[in-house]
RNA sequence: GGGGUCUUAGCUCAGCUGGGAGAGCAUCUGCCUUACAAGCAGAGGGUCACAGGUUCGAGCCCUGUAGGCCCCACCA
């Protein structure tokens, strides 16, 4: 043994130095393999502009785990990385960076803002990569790809000229959701619901030709009515079925306006009498629609009121609000004011209310490929884990309207669309700028203005990664990927639009599996967010406690899809598990260091707990397996936790002690032979998620290997299967852990070893004591250890401590009080008793003994058996005592 | 309005296809035992929100109730 570990574990140093080995070395890098099985993972690709968060930490840590058990397990396994252009939120930095500046994006104009985003997307673009090395992800970075670059480009280009043929792309006047503040149309997903306190405003608005009459109607937006192109009643409703088709005069305009009937009213709400704005409210724009109506549009731009509004032109929308009603109110046609709660629909940008507005602008038919999407769910090809966000799913394309894809923003795809300025021709095609225009051949064409949405091309990244649409070996090969790992608050951006844009271009779905996880929240449930100041950085973990302990933290004690907290305490609980692991291993290789260990010991030389730990490591082999085939990455990491400390340190090292520090004992080589190979065995298994200790440890413990990286994840192994042997060393934990107790419950002094008396008339366990003995003496401080088959010899003061197998005796003489023991059998009968009723109660009900499974009931026979046992021993010693 | 989810030890949460309630932290008691005090050995602490139902058997499945959280939603 050549290397040692340093005597105390400290992340800093070593995790740096791994990682850059690891590059160059080039582990991380996936080929097409023929002799392999593939195992693909694309990354969601951060913002340009981000900076690595909880989210991501958690997120990228759950997908480096997948990748490295995959890749451990013999799979070509790449996890495809890059970042995502994020047009307005990159837009928006941008903007502000430049204002800061003293620059203004539109006296610059487009082109030369082009250049400084870029030249930002150059300068931060990077960042938050060189910030997930920190975490130790392992993803094949010579395919770092980015949404803008040329090959995402030519995809986007294909699939925007495909789509337009196809019919399902378009462009079209009509209702969509427009941000006053960022001046651009947006995506039914872009808007976010509030409740806002607002009020109900009942204006009566007189009827043409009746003096004295009027319609009341109710409405959250007064100042709209200056849009309104007619009022609707619901056609059953009997209160207004005389006034449909009648004329109002709308207040403050001089306009008049229909009274119209359609179904899209609710008798039951307001006063049943609706106003109707097309050109400013969806629904509204439905019923002016089916009725024909003028779409009158009263907004600028930045939501002031424009030259329809009359005498109100130029006010901004809150301003008109208020004017609006104080005129009405004047005017004696503001019946009441009701306060009202309702939804109004922000950006979620800048949480600034949209406005419903009438544009041109170009939009994907979602009809078709949404039900594509839904057809596939729950085959072989798409599921998703938890279950439960099926529905999310569903509901949301059940429900889909088609996508608005064009943005009035700079930084983002051009629209492949060319307009004729002659004849008006729209000209969408491939490979840049037509010549001249299709229909009738003129040359003068211009490019529309607009981008595209910046989930247009992250829809394409599972393939447009791999090089499509070339008919790329990369695409052969690794398409479709495996699974997709992301939090839930993006299905609807982004992975039903991955879902179906794989399915419309590639004919498959991009993803088997989707992984759903949920939020890092502050220690007390709050969203991390700037604005509260309460974001963790996962960097600053790192480099106090290393991204091993962050990493264990992120996937300890959480289901997925539920979001978690996180705690400062529980990064201390993962670091000390490191430091844990460290120091066993340290200890091993002190001992390894010392004696030389070329082959495998002979089989006589193994004990009862080398068998043991052997054992109960090839379960665990198994159990972590199927819980990380399952996605339960938690409760793999937990088996592991609790092996290594638990069996492993607590019990098995502590075991073997004696035999390590003998220079004659026959099977301390066996003793060693286990310590490395259970060691090398659990390294592996926590590898996927703590890959920086476990690769220091192991390289360190195996002078020979380059890494763990690449070593074959364990099996399960028959051979080691020593389920006997097993079973007999938990007797004497059992046994162990009632000595101790009982040392303690008495007060004991540590210093003072005792005799321990074993008796047994079973000739098994006595075998079994009898080999365990050492343990007595190293675990319970035992002075000595007798195994006997009856009482005699033993004083009858001596505390007892009844197991099933056998019954132990510690003689304490005058430390012994008797009282106390006394009372600590009555309680021990008195739970032995409870024990008998309790399988005594299964066993005498009918239905179980002939239903149950066998083995439920045999087990139960047993219990009971031992338990009668025990409690006849007990009694027999208060007998004596009293 | 629709849907989802949660309610388990003082706190934060696990609990896989139903078969005797777990972890971390906190608390208490002993220990500086030569891998580790970032540790070791023990202990206490829960009618698994409530009410029904299915079942031989329910924290787990079904129904309902109460409270919390989240998502969706064109009742103006």
């Amino acid at each position: 043994m050549g290397k040692e570990l340093a005597k105390t574990y400290d992340p800093s140093g070593l995790e740096d130095r791994l990682y850059k080995k690891w590059l160059e070395k080039g582990y991380f890098k996936a080929k097409v393999n023929p002799d392999k099985k593939p195992f693909t993972i694309i990354m969601p690709p951060p913002n340009v502009t981000g900076q690595l968060h909880m989210g991501h930490a958690l997120d990228n840590t759950m997908q480096d785990i997948l990748i490295r058990f995959k890749r451990m397990q013999g799979y070509e396994a790449l996890w495809q990385p890059g970042t995502d252009h994020a047009a307005i939120a990159t837009e928006i930095k941008v903007t502000e960076a430049l204002k800061e500046q003293g620059i203004d994006k539109h006296e610059i104009g487009r082109e030369k803002f082009l250049e400084y985003a870029w030249k930002w997307k150059e300068e931060y673009g990077s960042r938050i990569i060189n910030q997930l090395y920190k975490l130790g992800a392992s993803a094949d970075w010579d395919r770092e790809r980015f949404t803008m670059d040329e090959v995402s480009s030519r995809a986007v280009e294909e699939v925007f000229v495909k789509l337009y043929e196809k019919g399902y792309i378009y462009k079209g006047s009509r209702i969509i959701n427009w941000c006053p503040v960022c001046q651009t149309s947006l995506s039914d997903a872009e808007v976010e619901h509030e409740d806002q306190n607002g009020f109900f405003w009942h204006i009566n608005y007189p009827i043409v030709g009746e003096e004295g009459r009027f319609v009341e109607i109710a409405t959250t937006r007064p100042e709209t009515m200056l849009g309104d192109t007619a009022v609707a009643v619901n056609p059953e409703d009997e209160r207004y079925k005389d006034l449909v088709g009648k004329m109002l005069e709308l207040p403050l305009t001089g306009r008049q306006i229909p009274v119209i009937a359609d179904d899209y009213v609710d008798r039951e709400f307001g006063t049943g009498c609706v106003k109707i704005t097309p050109a400013h409210d969806p629904n509204d724009f439905e019923v002016g629609k089916r009725h024909d109506l003028e779409e009158i549009n009263i907004l600028n731009d930045d939501a002031t009121i424009n030259e329809n509004g009359g005498k109100y032109a130029g006010m901004d929308r809150y301003e008109a609000r208020k004017a609006v009603v104080s005129d009405l109110e004047e005017l004696g046609l503001l019946v009441k004011v009701v306060p009202h709660t309702h939804a109004v629909g922000t950006h979620d940008r800048c949480h600034t209310t949209v406005e419903p507005m009438i544009k041109p602008q170009w939009f994907v038919r979602m009809k078709e490929m949404a039900q594509a999407s839904i057809d596939v769910l729950n085959t072989p090809d798409l599921n998703f884990v938890p279950e439960r966000f099926d529905k999310i799913y569903l509901h949301w394309l059940e429900t889909i309207r088609d996508w608005c894809i064009s943005r009035q923003l700079w930084w983002g795809h051009r629209i492949p669309a060319w307009y004729c300025q002659e004849c008006g021709e729209i000209n969408v095609q491939r490979g840049g700028a037509p010549e001249k225009c299709c229909k009738c051949g003129c040359t003068d064409l211009k490019q529309d203005e607009d981008t595209l949405d910046t989930w247009f091309s992250s829809a394409l990244w599972p393939f447009s990664t791999l090089g499509w649409p070339e008919k790329t070996p990369e695409m052969e090969y690794f398409y479709p990927t495996d699974v997709l790992v992301t939090g839930y608050d993006i299905i609807f951006f982004w992975v039903i639009r991955m879902v179906f844009s794989g399915l419309e271009h590639t004919g498959k779905s991009p993803f088997h599996h989707v992984l759903i996880h949920g939020l890092v929240r502050d220690s007390q449930g709050r969203k991390m967010s700037k604005s509260l100041g309460n974001g963790i950085d996962p960097l600053e973990v790192i480099d106090k406690y290393g991204a091993d302990a962050l990493r264990l933290t992120l996937m300890t004690g959480n289901a997925p899809g539920n979001d978690m907290r996180f705690y400062w305490e529980r990064v201390e609980a993962s670091r000390n598990f490191a430091n844990k692991v460290w120091n066993a291993s340290r200890f091993i290789m002190m001992n390894l260091d010392a004696a030389q260990i070329d082959q495998k010991p002979a089989e006589e030389a193994f004990t009862l707990a080398d068998k043991w730990i052997l054992c109960k490591a090839n379960e665990l082999i198994t159990q972590v397996t199927d819980n990380m085939e399952k996605y339960e990455l938690g409760i793999a990491v937990q088996k592991i936790y609790d092996f290594i400390w638990e069996e492993f340190c607590d019990w098995y090292i502590e075991m073997v002690k004696p035999r390590l520090y003998s220079d004659t004992d026959t099977t301390k080589a066996a003793a060693l032979w286990t310590l490395k190979k259970v060691l090398n065995c659990a390294l592996k298994l926590l590898h996927p998620f703590m890959p920086f200790i476990t690769e220091e440890i192991y390289c360190t413990l195996n002078p020979e290997e380059d890494t763990i990286m690449t070593k074959a994840w364990p099996e399960y192994n028959e051979a080691l299967n020593f389920a006997a042997e097993a079973a007999e060393i938990e007797k004497i934990k059992e046994a162990v852990r009632g000595v101790r107790e009982i040392r303690l419950s008495m007060n004991v002094p540590p210093s003072r070893k005792a005799e321990v008396f074993v008796v047994s008339k079973d000739e098994n366990v006595r075998r079994s004591f009898e080999d365990g003995k050492v343990f007595f003496a190293t675990l319970a401080k035992a002075e000595s250890v007798t195994v006997q088959e009856d009482k005699n010899g033993i004083d009858e003061k001596a505390v007892s401590v009844i197991t099933a197998g056998a019954e132990i005796y510690i003689p304490l003489d005058q430390l012994l009080d008797i009282e106390k023991e006394i009372e600590r059998l009555r309680a021990e009968k008195k739970r032995l008793e409870s024990e008998v009723a309790r399988c005594e109660g299964m066993l005498g009900n009918e239905r179980f003994v002939s239903k149950a499974p066998k083995e439920k009931v045999d087990a139960e026979r047993a219990k009971l058996e031992d338990y009668r046992q025990m409690m006849a021993k007990v009694e027999e010693r208060l007998e004596q005592l009293c």
